[in-house]
This record gives C-alpha cells, structure tokens and sequence, in this order.
DNA sequence: GGTGGGCATTGAACTAGGACAAGAAATGAT
DNA sequence: ATCATTTCTTGTCCTAGTTCAATGCCCACC
C-alpha cells in the first residue's frame, strides 16, 4: 500500500525503514470522488495530498471569473496550495478540484511538522520537491511568455502525453492560458499538416 | 558584516548563535562590478549568491533571441539556477548578469551540502525559501496570463516600487512579459490619465 | 431511447499588443 | 565639451489570439 509513495519520496533522499515507518504512520488514506472541490479561495489549505490514483486540477479564479490552471495533479503527484497567505490581505485565491475518482494520502499541517521533527531528514527531501516544482513552474512562465500557442501545446504534449485523453480540452487551454476556441483552431491546423 | 544575511535566513526559522557561526564560516564574501555575466546558459551554476549590496537579473534566451527576466534580484535577494537540468539534455538557458556594482555572499554546492550536515536545521530554513519563492512565481504566472500590460505593470510598481528608479525600462517589460514599445505606451497612458 | 447539458468546432468581427522605423533624450566615455 | 551608445517615445501597420454566436456532438441520466 505504502510502496508507491515510498518510492516517489525516496527518489532524491533515501531514508531507512523506521524513517519510512514514521512517515506512513503519519499520513491519512482517502477516498475522493470526482467533481469534488477539496479547497475552496479564502479557505486554509490544511493539506497536502499525494495522488496515488486519479485527477486532479487547481486553479485560480480572476478578476473577470475566468480560470487559470495552475497544475494538473495525477498518479504520484504532490498537491497543495503553498501560499500561505504571501499576498497578506487578500485570501488565496486557489481551488483544489478532483476531475476523477481519487485516492489520496493525506498529510496535515500538523503531522508534516511531527515527522520534521521525528525524521529530520524529511526537511529535505520535501525542500527538493519544491526546487523541482519552482523550476517546472520557472519554465513554464518563460513558454507562457515566450512562446506561441502552438508551440505551448506541442510542449504541452510531449511533457504530459497521457493528461490529453483524460482532461476535457477548455482545461488545457486554460492551463496553456489561451481561449478554448483558439487551441481548437490551432488543433485544426495541426491536423492539416 | 553577517547581521544583514543572518536577519535575513533567521527570518522563518530561528538559530542558535553557533548554527549561524557555521553558516557563516562557509560563505565567501565577493564583489562584482557591474554588467558582469555571473553565469551563462549551458554553464552548472556552481553558486547560490545572497545579494548585499546592488541589483542583478536572471534570464531565459527564447528561440527568436528574445530575453525573458525571470528575477529581479536586489539587496536580500538569494540569486541561482536552481533549475538542475530538470529538461536533461538541454542545458540551462539562464544568465545571470549584474546591473550595479554588486555585493554577495556565495555559496558553493559543496558549502550548502556541508552546512547542511553540520546543521541541519538550515533545511528548513532553505525549504521555506523555495516555499516563497514558489509562491510568488505562481502568482506571477497567473498575473501573466491573466491581467492585461497596464495592470501587470501597476502591480509591479506596488511590489517593486524601487526597482523602476534602479534598472532600464525595458528590462521591466521583458520581466512583465510585454514588449519596451508597449511599456512606454502603457506608461503615456497612465500619466495623461 | 430520447433529451438535455456540457464539449468541441467553426466563422466573422474585433483588439491588445507586437514589429518596425525614426526621432528625441539621456547616459557615459574620452 | 563632444561624440557615441543606449534608452525612451511616438506613429503606422500588422497579427496572434479573443469574443461572440451558431452548430453539431457526445455522453450521462431518467
């Protein structure tokens, strides 16, 4: 049951068996189904889910209500809103939505603070997660600048080839930030040649 | 000399006298003059620099040969390429280059490792870096898909009021995503009323 | 087995912002 | 001081992408 976010927290850290002990112990297992909204703007954040099965996406609302993905989380993906009220005032303005049926473990703000503390080592494999996730999220503001809708999508495609066939496509082009109608078009002209 | 960065790391996570005193055996303290290329693209960036003094930017060359900023970085700023090759056999496309006489503290790979064993805590402390840090790119990216030039520019003004009296205007459009001709048009707007 | 509500597609009209060019103003080196 | 280089502004034309609206599609659901 643990095996499989065993191995994902373990890619860059390795950790001893009592270590992994504390770590499963402190997690919650749970079942979500789909079309749920799991964190609502304004809300805390008191959780930070591994995906073990399912889909998830998060997202903000702007000023004229539209949404903007921010991530799509699937199998062995680590979702949270980390803000932490940065922008003082004004609330968070994340949701968190399962588009499938999910499975998730479930870490607490508090259980995360207990395992730094029993396993101390922990501290930096998660601090390592968050430098690989600044650098996705680095690239993907210089494509988001940069480059063109096409080339955004066929980036997008090669870099997450099975979310395509499981996300209705107005999210891609949501987390592309482009209209709908317009990565229709560009998916038209691509199918041209 | 080190009360400046060490406000600034014990700024999440408070230390003890002696785990500041190794952090601080470990840093190099440089100079650098100013338009000086710190790092090119394809180099390993071999340093994490803590700015004391003057004002660098980090930025992405796109295919046309078009800069993209990606960071201001001003006094209190930590500065690097934490990318790692995460896009594996492309190598990195970040500069780094210094636009005023600049003053850091570096800090090899290999000092942050030690650190790191000798106290572990600074984990934590670099953990909630990248937290932050994480969080204000998200933030930046959704403000690039979603607002229009004017109002990236004015919400940059409000984070950032130093910034326009230190670098070239057009510098601030590349960071906010828009071209320098636009800027200025946005800027004529904004002052005719 | 219809039917109703999200999805995708397509087209036409529109616009925010870009590309280019040329001049003005600031900055800096000698 | 002067000349050169970089920076900023302004205008004109242009295009990538948006908005709106119409149509058909694909299911889930009773």
């Amino acid at each position: 049951m643990y095996t499989q976010i065993n191995n994902s927290i373990s890619r860059y850290v390795s950790f001893t068996e009592e270590e992994l002990n504390i770590f499963n112990s402190l997690l919650e297992h749970k079942k979500v189904p789909k079309k749920t909204i799991m964190l609502h703007e304004g809300e805390m954040c008191n959780f930070e889910a591994f995906v073990i099965k399912g889909c998830i996406r998060k997202y903000f609302i702007d000023a004229n209500g539209f949404e903007v993905i921010l991530q799509f989380g699937i199998e062995n993906a680590w979702v949270s809103d980390i803000s932490f009220s940065i922008y003082e005032d004004k609330p968070s303005q994340v949701f968190i939505e399962t588009l499938e049926d999910c499975e998730f473990f479930m870490f607490s703000p508090e259980s995360k603070e207990m395992l730094f503390e029993r396993a101390p080592r922990f501290e930096r494999a998660f601090r390592i997660l968050m430098q690989r996730n600044l650098s996705v999220t680095q690239h993907r503001l210089f494509n988001t600048i940069s480059k063109t809708a096409m080339e955004k999508y066929v980036e997008f495609l090669e870099l997450y080839p099975t979310i395509p066939q499981r996300v209705a496509q107005h999210y891609i082009a949501s987390y592309l930030g482009i209209s709908a109608e317009f990565l229709s078009k560009v998916r038209a002209k691509m199918a041209k040649g």
